[in-house]
DNA sequence: TCTGGGGTCCTAGGACCC
DNA sequence: TCTGGGGTCCTAGGACCC
């Protein structure tokens, strides 16, 4: 039973999301695999998926995989537009939203929420929502905190909904291999792997000072919190944008190795991207980061930060020359694979901060 | 798993200041 | 001239998420 006045937490994500809008909007796809993005998978269909496609896998092992799909072109305005319906629904179901992608959030019904079947009752209610509103199939997990949730959701997967109370919660998380834990990825796993560390159960037993010692002060304090549901971050609004970016991948590594002009001219898109977005958003950027790939993927960043915050693409592309001629004799030596902009060092303009744009200069390219 | 595009947070060293 | 401790900013890299 969820005790009263404690936070009870419900995780909602829409199920192959990109996949489940294409199937919503052409009924010709329903019940076939489908796959959204044809150089790279961006999503999958369930019944895609059961071939073992996965999204950012490449398009032509998932083609192989799976010769039936139908692989569709992603129409990125229709999911925003989706998005927003669904989210619509989250906000008048919970008094407090956290977003964690466009697809996905945490919902704090604690208020709602005091018994096992109120909170179902609350899960299947959104579900029902969503599905009869919106046309998307959802899953919902809800537990005391946000990782049981979010844990809950996934083995709900697809079209479901899994209530995890107070006492269920070490049955359910303990058998589970840390590695399938949200918020542990391969380097943790394989630190934790070769202490003979293996199952969610056995890292709980370990106190936070030992788990520390294997992973660092805050990836320990993380770990240690994942793994007997101590609640380090509760359900918050979203905050601000902490940066805007952009990035291109450039194809083959071997191929022909990038000439200054075309990385010039790559710059100079995806600055005008990012500026046109931090603009469009009210935020000015103080920092800008390089990004780059290489052609063994290893990867380097270059940062600059300006004197003033700025909102226009001409500074933002100045920076971001500067930072690549410094790297020119790495990208000749490597090739380049990738190259991204980001703008971190963020103020919202909207909050009628005043600034002194700079770097009105003439725009186009180093 | 041979890698798309968009993010968040943490760490660590050096510069610089008091 | 040599020196301590603390704080903030900048840069570069790493880990993780969808």
């Amino acid at each position: 039973m969820f005790v009263s006045r404690s936070q009870v937490v419900l995780h909602a994500d829409v199920d192959a999301f990109f996949a489940s809008v294409e199937q919503r909007d052409d009924p010709s796809l329903r019940g076939r695999p489908v796959i959204v993005g044809g150089g790279v998978v961006m999503a999958a269909s369930y019944e895609a998926r059961r071939f073992g496609v996965r999204s950012g896998m490449g398009g032509s092992r998932a083609r192989r995989l799976c010769p039936q799909a139908v692989v569709v072109a992603s129409r990125f305005g229709a999911y925003v537009e989706a998005s927003r319906a669904v989210f619509a629904v989250f906000e008048r179901t919970a008094p407090v939203v956290e977003a964690v992608s466009i697809e996905e959030a945490f919902l704090e019904i604690g208020a709602l929420a005091r018994t096992n079947g109120a909170a179902h009752a609350i899960g299947q209610r959104l579900r029902d929502e969503v599905r009869d509103e919106v046309g998307l199939p959802i899953t919902v997990g809800v537990g005391r905190t946000k990782i049981v949730a979010k844990m809950a959701s996934r083995a709900a997967k697809p079209d479901g909904l899994l209530v995890i109370t107070p006492a269920q919660e070490r049955a359910f998380l303990h058998p589970l291999a840390v590695e399938d834990l949200w918020g542990v990825g391969p380097a943790t796993a394989k630190k934790l792997h070769a202490r003979d560390l293996r199952t969610v159960g056995q890292v709980a037993q370990l106190g936070e000072a030992a788990l520390k010692q294997i992973l660092g002060k805050a990836a320990g304090r993380h770990v240690h919190a994942l793994t007997n549901a101590i609640e380090l971050r509760p359900v918050q609004p979203n905050r601000p944008p902490r940066s805007f970016g952009a990035q291109r991948s450039l194809g083959r590594a071997r191929g022909a190795p990038l000439s200054p002009d075309e990385l010039d001219d790559a710059l100079a898109r995806l600055a005008d991207r990012v500026a046109t977005r931090m603009a469009k958003a009210g935020y000015a950027g103080r920092t800008v980061v390089l990004r780059l790939r290489f052609g063994d993927y290893s990867r380097a960043t270059r940062s600059h930060t300006l004197p003033d915050h700025t909102i226009a693409p001409e500074p933002i592309l100045a920076a971001a020359c500067a930072l690549a001629a410094a790297a020119r004799p790495a990208i000749e030596r490597q090739g380049l694979t990738l190259v991204g902009l980001t703008v971190i060092n963020l103020v919202d303009l909207s909050g009628g901060t005043q600034l002194e744009l700079t770097g009105v200069q003439p725009p186009g390219r180093c």
